[in-house]
DNA sequence: TTTCTAAATCGGTTTTGTCGATTGATTATA
DNA sequence: TATAATCAATCGACAAAACCGATTTAGAAA
């Protein structure tokens, strides 16, 4: 048994496809089968059912690959480990946005880059829910997004600010005046909204739902910055964190009446991993700067 | 990185001698130099300072060694899940016993083999601290010893019951009315005690201590079995647990008095490592056994 | 100094991981 | 129903690497 193999055995057990899983290890799907085996042999048990020419995992494959997760991520977080000690001169982070935290992220970043510019970095944008099975599957050190509804027992929460929900309109706009605005007075005008997978978007329809209100909806998009065009032209208004759009000029946002209109921004890791020193000294450093 | 030369250089880490660790790991020095090297070339950090011609681990060394140690387990433990799994046809029970509760292990066993002959057993008598130690290293599953001092936090502890300590005489003995005995009378008998390497003898000569007693020891030995051979001559009595003798139709023992003079038999393991399903059994019917 | 010991290094052998091509078997398609 | 496409297993050949014994290097002991 070599960590090699485990790897091997987690990619299949990933993709449940020998031909794609040697592919994305970059290996030939003969290599592929033969290690597989061989493991198969040492550990005098199956991990796949051979269904036709499709697989699925044994039982005792089901089992075994926790503990093939950990003995890799073991391996791989006592490599981490050296790297950091070596005065943040290399590593690696990876973080997943929430568009809305986009500046948030983009401040700290370039703060952080002058100091310690051998660090690389990889910015991931996308919905919580994809932000979230990516750190699961430990393509992420961190997230940093709105808090959500379930929170799970395996990560480990950091609230940073809230930040009220808000109309947001073109800066030309007859509303200009208004300190706050009701859902009853949003529900008459023509909105553009982030589409249904955008945790903002889950969070405002149930709040007209529950009011009884039915919001003008006419154009639903999963792209913020094209939303934020379309803003700009002063024919729709939107609904967003405030926090999104504050770099934005030519943009204005009227906070929401109403209790429960605030979200708080947090950053999600997980539990019982190493984590990296670049990563502590980042997120450090992206949390004084909020002050 | 593959778990070979994690495996590789922790025994060497272990003893700390290149020569020495090869032959422990049945293969050429000249392997396992390249070996280590090659490691450290990956991890692009030396593991070890060469200093002259010794080797101490580096910081380096030292922090990545828990890893690799994890690393290594997390694959054992996932194959010891798979032999479990097939029934408890396979497996090895690793059992440290202090001799004091030797008739504890035995009874356990000799039902337990009868119901699943299949599973190796590898009972290792020694002192309390030998066995910890050995516990420690993993060479061990479970050992069955009394209470010791110091509580480590990662071992798990589950109490057995308690026994008195007595004076152990000769079946043909004169104290034989007695129904309990005091420290004050025994200090004028002629003793034969364990070693001091053993638990019950420190503990009993810390209460002798306590009571400004100057026993009359006139032989000490590091064989239990020896030492009940010389008691059964009559001419030296010692100090045991009362359930150290449980077996011995030739001896006798008589309760001491006074507080604390009872000992609380345990079951330590390792916290956070695969229990093995055939250790989990034994121990399940060792304990419903003393009922 | 000489002797001894332990790690590093060198060259050669064996093992094993890998590949490309092929086979056999199943699923999808015309 | 026949045909094409797909996927895992297998085979033989090759290259990489793990391994060994012998030798070198150098610190420690006598």
């Amino acid at each position: 048994m070599e960590l090699r193999q485990l790897k091997y055995f987690l990619k299949a057990k990933e993709l449940l496809n020998f031909t794609e899983a040697a592919s994305a290890l970059y290996i030939s799907q003969s290599t592929l089968s033969q290690q597989i085996k061989q493991l198969e042999d040492e550990l005098q048990v199956p991990l796949f059912n051979r269904i036709g020419k499709r697989i699925t995992l044994t039982e005792a494959g089901e089992l075994f690959s926790v503990y093939a997760q950990q003995s890799v991520n073991k391996a791989s977080d006592g490599l981490q480990l050296l790297k950091d000690l070596n005065k943040l001169e290399t590593g690696k982070i990876a973080i997943g946005v929430t568009y809305a935290l986009r500046h948030v992220v983009t401040k700290a970043l370039i703060l952080f880059s002058s100091e310690y510019p051998k660090i690389q970095f990889e910015i991931i944008f996308g919905t919580s829910q994809e932000l979230i099975q990516k750190l699961n599957h430990f393509q992420l050190d961190v997230i940093l997004t709105f808090e959500e509804i379930a929170s799970e027992a395996h990560f480990k929460y950091l609230e940073l600010f809230t930040s009220p929900m808000a109309l947001v309109t073109s800066s030309e706009t007859s509303l200009k005046n208004k300190k706050t605005i009701s859902l009853e007075e949003i529900s008459t005008l023509p909105l553009a909204m982030p589409a249904g997978g955008f945790s903002t978007t889950q969070f405002i329809s149930k709040a007209f739902e529950k009011n009884n209100l039915h919001p003008n909806v006419t154009i639903e998009i999963n792209d913020i910055p094209t939303l934020l065009e379309l803003i700009k032209t002063g024919k729709w208004h939107t609904i967003l964190t405030k926090t999104t759009i504050e770099d934005e000029k030519d943009l204005y946002a009227i906070p929401i009446k109403g209790e429960n209109m605030t979200r708080t921004a947090m950053l999600i890791s997980l539990k019982e991993v190493y984590e990296k020193k670049a990563v502590k000294a980042f997120l450090k450093m992206l949390v004084e700067n909020l002050k």
